[in-house]
DNA sequence: ATACTGTATTACAGAGAATAGTACAGATAG
DNA sequence: CTATCTGTACTATTCTCTGTAATACAGTAT
């Protein structure tokens, strides 16, 4: 059984769940690097849907540069993860960004968000980790 | 004229766009607590579009709280709009609290967040505002 | 009475999602 | 070589949701 999972009576459609699920896996590092994912075939069965909504997930992931497919030999997570967390890294902190914009629009101050930084991190000042 | 504008060309459907366009409006201040919102039908006639395209944009926004309508008499700005303000200040935070422990599963320094907090807000420690 | 308001109901068109079926090509194990 | 696995491509069909449209109804104001 693989780590991959959906909600069929979800609303959100199966072929994104899968997409969702394996990003979230291969960021978090719990899939490695080169490690193959369950083919098309036998992950459709496992969760008891079409092939063809395996596929387009997998089609997505490999345009996003998550995985990567090899004719017959079948699918793999990215070589290069580092480039891929950096970059979801960098839109999280854009994300991070136009939420404070938005937060000055509405007049919340500096020093709400600050206390929402210490709570969430500690009070610890981890300039690194 | 109204202040209510759509873009017809655009992907997101009319009624959210209208949705959206008077949520800013009223949480901006622009418009105040029972003023009066174009009509259903003067609305639609000036955009060029269905009455009752207006129709569901204003039921989402009364069931969102943001307008109040009466039978025969009009659809007007909600009266406790320091309510909504708080409710979506609220929201705000919660997204931020979010985006924060996203932050820290994804292993971003506190220092990098702080820093976009000080580009963003300036080097100004404005506790009120 | 007339003209305006919001509301309700039904219907239609389009897009998207998922499925099903079939076919092709390359790799691999026997 | 053969059988079986892999990914890929394509078409067609069904289903659902969404947005929009058309029409009718009901209450208010003047």
């Amino acid at each position: 059984m693989s780590l991959i999972s959906v909600d069929l009576r979800s609303r959100t459609p199966i072929f994104e769940q899968i997409v969702a699920c394996v990003e979230e896996l291969v960021l978090r590092g719990i899939m490695k690097p080169d490690e193959q994912l369950p083919s098309v075939r036998s992950l459709a069965s496992e969760l008891g849907i079409n092939p063809n909504t395996i596929q387009k997930a997998y089609a997505e992931l490999e345009n996003r540069g998550i995985i990567y497919s090899l004719n017959a030999r079948g699918s793999f997570v990215s070589s290069e993860i580092g480039e891929l967390r950096e970059r979801s890294r960098a839109q999280l902190l854009k994300t991070v960004k136009e939420n404070f914009q938005e937060a000055i629009k509405r007049k919340i101050s500096k020093s709400d968000i600050e206390a929402l930084l210490n709570e969430v991190w500690g009070d610890k000042d981890d300039t690194n980790s």
